[in-house]
Order: structure tokens, then sequence, then C-alpha cells
DNA sequence: CTAGAACCTGACATTGACGTCAAGGGCAAG
DNA sequence: CTTGCCCTTGACGTCAATGTCAGGTTCTAG
């Protein structure tokens, strides 16, 4: 699977994809060319990394994290403790944009009258 | 209340206030010396925008539908119709979060066993 | 073989919501 | 009056994920 491919696959860009390369987050394989290659789990991977990103975890988080999710051997308690903490942050994101989401809702509502 | 005490009301920086107010989406009377006084009011005003932002909404999208909010003349039904379409995004961005939520959640209990 | 699509690296540009710094004016307390 | 803090405008810096462009190579279809 080349960059094009994955990236159709994903919704990534070849763009991001290199950066995510760059950054650690995923590796490939060259052809003898250069060129980039890619297993068929690099679309779950991608994904997952692309879920996390838009969840407000940075590319270092994830670089972190993702390991211990990928690789069950490096899994750590620091990493647990860390995966933990991004969970309540996202917890906490959820609860303040439900908060938010109400409000709007409130306006919207009283709109009507 | 000058721009200081603002500040500290609603932790957000001066520097932010000033941007809002550059944005129009808070005004200010000026002191004869130019200094920026705002009425209690702009803490409620202050807070609401900064959960908007939080929730993803950009500041030109908040001066759209800011008025509508704190002003009950302006509202419109094209108003409406946006703030309902940021309401639907706010609500897919809540699903999408669970979900990336969740399997967060999935690798941690996985990390257990 | 050849055209065109896809890929490569490297580098600079962009976006939005700010931070930060400079150079100065305003204001209350002692 | 002065000390020190708060305020002003204006401009440039930042950060992270991507876009975009240039100049060149490689793959694929006909």
């Amino acid at each position: 699977m080349r960059i094009g491919e994955l990236a159709t696959a994903t919704g990534a860009s070849a763009r991001s994809l290199r950066y995510y390369e760059e950054q650690g987050l995923i590796t490939s394989r060259r052809s003898a060319s250069g060129q980039r290659h890619y297993p068929e789990a690099a679309v779950g991977r991608v994904r997952l990394i692309r879920s996390l990103l838009a969840a407000g975890l940075s590319s270092a988080t994830i670089h972190d994290v993702l390991p211990c999710i990928a690789d069950e051997s490096i899994r750590t308690p620091a990493l647990e403790a860390r995966l933990r903490a991004e969970l309540a942050r996202i917890d906490g994101q959820i609860r303040e944009l439900r908060r938010t989401r109400d409000t709007l809702a409130e306006v919207i509502a009283d709109y009507r009258v």
C-alpha cells in the first residue's frame, strides 16, 4: 500500500502521513526507490492517530502513548498513568462541551418564544 | 471595571480581551484617558465567548451568533439556522470524543490483563 | 518508449488565538 | 512629587498541523 492509497483510505493527506512519520507516529517500509509502503494495519493506526489528534492530544503525547497501545511489551505504569490522565482530560472536555451545548440549546429554545 | 479586573474575573488575559474587542465580540466604554471600562455583564459575556471558543467556534462565527444571543431584536431565521448548525457540529464533536474516549478506556482496561 | 500520474525531499506559507516586548501615558498611596 | 502598578497601541513572535510549491525521480498504462 503506497502513500496515496493510505491517504484516501484514512482521509489524511499524504503530507499529513509524512508528518506523522516524521513525528514517529507511524513507520513505513521503503522500496528500493525510496517510496513508502504500508501494511493494511496502517489504516487503523492512522485512524486512531487522527481521532486522538481530534480529541486534542498533541502528536508528542500520541507518540508517548501510541507504542503502549500498539505494542503490549512497552506498557508501563507510567504510560498507564499518562493514558488515564488523557482520558480524564477528554472526559473534562466532553463535560465542558456538553455545558456549552446546553447553553446553545437553551438559546435556541428561547428563540422560538 | 477595568481590563485587569475583567481578566482575573474571567480567566482571560488582557491581551485576549483586547483581541475579543478587536474581533467585535465585546465592546468597552473608554475613559477620558482611553482606558477600557466594562459593565458587570461583561463577565458573563466573556465566559460565554470562552466556552464557545473552547467548543471550537471561531471568533468569526461567534461574532455572527453572539448578537443573536445577547440581543433578542437581532434574532433572525438565518441566525437561528446558524446556531442549529453549530449545535449539531458540537453534538458531532461530542460523539467523536466519546468514541475516542471509549477507545482509550478499552486500552486501559486491556492494560491490566 | 513515452506521457502522465504518483512519489520523493526540502523549504517556505498559513491559520487562529493568543504571548511578548517596546515605548509611553495614567493614577492612587505615601 | 515620586514610586510602582495598571493601562495604551503597535508590531512581531509562537505553536501545531497542514498546505503548497519547486525540482526531480519513479511507476504504470498504452
